[in-house]
DNA sequence: GGGCTTGCTGAGACTGAGTATCATCATCGC
DNA sequence: GCGATGATGATACTCAGTCTCAGCAAGCCC
């Protein structure tokens, strides 16, 4: 799907190494169209034939997570998962049947935001938004 | 702060019994002003003199949550918490600094829902927002 | 009040995510 | 190539959350 070139690219930009493991990391990441677990990527791993141990696997997806072009998410289930992303400032859609996931460009929540502030007396430094539903794809499905 | 009593009604609401170890839970829970985690209320159950096993601690939040008077929140940090709240569709404005949390009643989503949903195709079926910053009182505070 | 049914509780064992440690290794600038 | 330093991974560990199952009690009906 995307890239992998960007992560490393990312990673030479931030003065870190960039290690055969997270090369591989960056590449597996780069194939999903939707999100994953730490558990799937490391089933991944293994299978691909690479060696990574689950600490580094941990750590890359921290890493990658700080670099901005992975985000973490809370999926409802309690569960986190993980979504390859543009660092830009964006949302995602999250479908519930398969967990494929679509970036949102641009977010309508400036004006909300102020509305709230005024409202409560808070000074809103962040948010964060995720919408849930059924992708095209899986509608087509149930049909 | 809120009455435990509205905690009670809903249990009778829905058929479930009202035992010591859920009224005792409840009281604690209408008595919180921010966040908590289910860590920080077992320590309080400790300190007030009740014996309530974990497992009985963990059904408790689940099933406030499922009656709606407890929410479910993620923290930046990756922690589990859960605040106190309006069975109603709203959402929270949570103080980084101090974990106070307020409710913001009505939420202005349904036109970017609306967007979202024309630009992706998802049928967008829930959301989840949640807003960070600082309180008003930390504010002073700091200032 | 006194049973009865059924839902609720809790001790304890267990699972699985995520972290800490630290000796060894590899990257990259020189 | 060398060396400083950052990265890795085996292992042990912590801690949230779950499961089980025998015993208990809420609420209902009389
Ligand atoms: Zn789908
Ligand atoms: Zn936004
Ligand atoms: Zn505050
Ligand atoms: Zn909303």
């Amino acid at each position: 799907m995307t890239n992998a070139t960007s992560f490393i690219e990312r990673l030479e930009g931030a003065g870190l190494r960039v290690t055969d493991q997270r090369r591989a990391v960056a590449a597996l990441i780069a194939g999903h169209p939707g999100h994953f677990t730490e558990a799937e990527l490391e089933r991944e791993v293994q299978r691909s034939g690479s060696r990574i141990g689950r600490a580094t696997l941990f750590r890359a997806l921290e890493l990658f997570a700080q670099l901005g072009v992975v985000e973490r998410l809370d999926l409802p289930s309690g569960e986190h998962a993980y979504v390859r992303c543009e660092p830009s400032h964006h949302h995602h859609v999250i479908c519930l049947r398969c967990g494929r996931t679509v970036e949102v460009e641009g977010c309508g929540m400036p004006e909300l935001i102020r509305e709230v502030a005024a409202r409560t007396g808070f000074q809103v430094e962040r948010h964060r938004l995720e919408l849930y539903g059924i992708c095209p794809t899986c509608r087509e499905e149930i049909a």
